[in-house]
DNA sequence: AGAAAAGCATACAGATCTGTCTAGTGTCAA
DNA sequence: TTGACACTAGACAGATCTGTATGCTTTTCT
């Protein structure tokens, strides 16, 4: 049984590494908004790196969960989740606390020496593409993964412009193009 | 006239942002790799977010002046040029320092909240749509604005998997999406 | 030549950040 | 009751980082 405490930081770092960036936010901070001590911390995790590494990888399963599920809450055929796929994505960017993907921003703070997180980082986006091409194979399109790359290049780039830019639209314009795309395929 | 030293610590600290980031690049980093003493650089610049301001600006002009003009030598046809706009990509994003989008980038390491920084990564983008929007009208497409936006979601999407996911075929992916949705426009 | 500006070197203040040490508290189970 | 264990509180070490102060040298312009 995973310990209280250990969950608890894992969840407090979660959301402000998320809002605030991963060097922006300090251990200290952490500690404050957990209630958390600092030995209790550096007890379930040896550095800062260590909780940075948990917190990727537990976001990566809520975010895919989350995501995944919602989609097939919206459509029933492999066709209709497709298209579902970017209403989920305009859901996300149209949230109040939408601030881009935490593993392209964790992919711009670290540079590619620090394999772990890097690592992190891309089999995180490796696993939304492979979601993607099971919905296309289903569906029975040919050439699957190039039209799944495709999807997925769409939807990596409504999220850079719906953070940088602002644009809660990207989503919505997105879907369109994948529309083009898969009537294209 | 602008001062040497001032064009060197940006030219320095362009390198050592974009490789390492702007938390992760210390003054002292780009004092000594730039060999300017720490009162020249805050004569110049009254801090650290003045400079990578000033960076981020350079980077901006450099950029743009660099991708668009290489777009103009690899087509002479506005529908040529939007087809080398993915040539260019690829060129980018296959070279040896490619490390993603520094404004990207910036966008994940600095909170919303950090106004100046974040509204120039923003205008970078905006700028990169427009020059897509220009050619796009030049070339007679209908709907151009949907289209252009269309084919930025695609540049945007390809930096991202180049850059997170290190694949160097990622231009060349999105030039094939590309020319799916200009020929369905 | 000589004044003014620009730059250099270095030490330092002060904040912040990661990570450690120590001593004490509460809890649960044998 | 006692011993193991998890956690707390807070001080602290040591590194690092931004920004300042000072005194000196070099360049530049007239």
């Amino acid at each position: 049984m995973p310990s209280n405490r250990k969950q608890h930081l894992v969840e407090t770092a979660l959301k402000l590494f998320y809002q605030e960036g991963f060097h922006s936010t300090g251990i200290d901070k952490i500690l404050a908004a957990s209630g958390v001590a600092k030995m209790t911390l550096y007890k379930h995790f040896p550095s800062k790196d260590d909780l940075i590494r948990a917190v990727l990888e537990e976001r990566d399963k809520r975010f895919r969960e989350w995501f995944f599920g919602r989609v097939e809450e919206l459509g029933t055929s492999p066709q209709e989740k497709l298209v579902a796929v970017f209403d989920v994505l305009t859901e996300w960017i149209q949230g109040d606390d939408f601030r881009g993907c935490m593993f392209i921003n964790a992919a711009a703070e670290f540079s590619s020496k620090n394999d772990a997180i890097s690592q992190v980082a891309s089999d995180h986006k490796v696993l939304m593409c492979e979601f993607l091409d099971g919905l296309v194979k289903e569906a029975g399109y040919s050439n699957p993964e190039t039209l799944s790359y495709q999807l997925a290049l769409l939807v990596e780039g409504a999220i850079v412009m719906g953070h940088v830019c602002g644009d809660k639209e990207a989503g919505a314009k997105a879907k369109e193009a994948a529309l083009v795309l898969m009537a294209g395929a």
